[in-house]
DNA sequence: ACAAATACACTACCATGGTAATATGTCAAT
DNA sequence: ATTGACATATTACCATGGTAGTGTATTTGT
């Protein structure tokens, strides 16, 4: 590990790295999102264990819906459950990136299509308000703004075409790319690009432009294939 | 219900519709498979009441590992759990039929495309062979036969474009299809109708035509469209 | 006789205890 | 100094107990 800094922080504690737990809701599933945006903003490093006993006792709870919140998190991919050894973050790997990217991809692609066939005035309507939002978090130089706006872009065409569980497909195999995403949001130059490939996409779909609307998605999705050589680069030590 | 004879069997009790459980193996995985394979295979009837305790004295085996498999299960959209009322198997629902027949061409018409890009020999080698048992099933009117030489097929696809996750995705929204498909069985025509269109993919495959593969794959799996409604038409109660 | 209120049974959910398997640290033998 | 065996601690896994919330049946008031 290349970080061992004179004051590196004790890492190994989960203190501060998760968010609480309200008694009140479901627990199961905010312990399962809890633990997913720590790993997914990496504040739970690759490789990091995460065991029962020690979750439950930073959260509050019980070991059983910790427990469940592990299992789920297994079938995303995100954590590496070794039996009667331990659970740990996983780490990147390459090879599922790209398998995330390719069922994106086709996903997506046939979804935007189908949004151009169907478009009317008040999807174009929402959707140009958000990339007003969009351009705002990119003019401000918020780029965790920007990650919501897009979030929110994407999944407004799943829901316009009416395909609620082509969306959770979606968020499950992006969870494998959005450790890589996360780290590409402090160059402005990228984002700025990302945002103009969304109003090339809007522009296909307010023309009712299936084709088009196609094409620029699958480039726009292909821009990982950048962010992660240059990642692989820069940081090899999230990868195994 | 057409099956109501004279001595219907009590199939409000969920004896001898499960496969029993082997402790040695690890449970909660066995649990899973077990009742989702009874629910695909329509032996646990859509509305069936699934309690955890029910199944858990059946199966031998604490409740711990049936709550986790029923988890599962309502993720995949096969069981509808009601906190504090009761689990059921889920009613087979038309807009995630169609939904699931959506994301699965999107995804497998991109699959197939990638495979007919890369095919070699002994890729094709082994197709033909399957597509010999293929043949053999439907000579010999064993349709379960067909059924499980069918995944075999589809799953080889996914195999050698090197997409286990894809794979995964694509056995979870074939859920929601299942139960539509094997009701489709009974029908040799239909039968030899899929097994024309395995053969026009694979020589499509062999032949490195991508553009030609996907456009077969995307006839074959539309042809649950045809399924469906034949089947809206007999069997109405299955739906909600 | 009928409607509202109450008691009861049942559910999924969460908490906790017990167990076999694995990893690690200690110590002895060579 | 190195290797082997053994003791100990830790882990995920499964079993079971307790609880709040939800339908249903019964009872009660009119």
């Amino acid at each position: 590990m290349s970080k061992a800094g004179i004051l590196a922080k004790p890492s190994n504690s989960l203190t501060d790295q998760l968010s609480s737990i309200d008694p009140k809701l479901p627990v199961g599933a905010q312990v399962y999102s809890s633990i997913r945006d720590s790993i997914l903003n990496l504040r739970l490093e690759p490789k990091q264990a995460l065991s029962e006993k020690e979750l439950s006792l930073r959260l509050g709870v019980s070991r059983t819906p910790v427990r469940e919140a592990l299992i789920k998190l297994s079938e995303d991919g995100l954590v590496d459950v070794f039996p009667q050894r331990g659970t740990f973050v996983a780490p990147v790997r390459m090879k599922e990136v790209l398998e995330a990217q390719f069922i994106r991809e086709a996903l997506e692609v046939a979804v935007v299509g189908r949004v151009a066939e169907h478009a009317n005035e008040v999807l174009v309507q929402r959707l140009r308000e958000n990339l007003k939002r969009q351009k705002l978090a990119l003019d401000q130089s918020l780029p965790d703004n920007f990650l919501i706006e897009d979030e929110a872009f994407h999944y407004a065409l799943c829901e316009f075409a009416d395909l609620p569980r082509g969306w959770k497909v979606i968020q499950n195999v992006k969870g494998q790319m959005d450790r890589v995403r996360v780290l590409s949001l402090p160059d402005p130059g990228h984002v700025a690009g990302l945002y103009l490939q969304h109003v090339q996409i809007v522009d296909a779909i307010e023309a009712r432009d299936a084709e088009v609307a196609r094409l620029h998605m699958r480039r726009h999705l292909q821009q990982v294939f950048h962010t992660i050589t240059s990642l692989l680069r820069d940081k090899p030590q999230l990868f195994d």
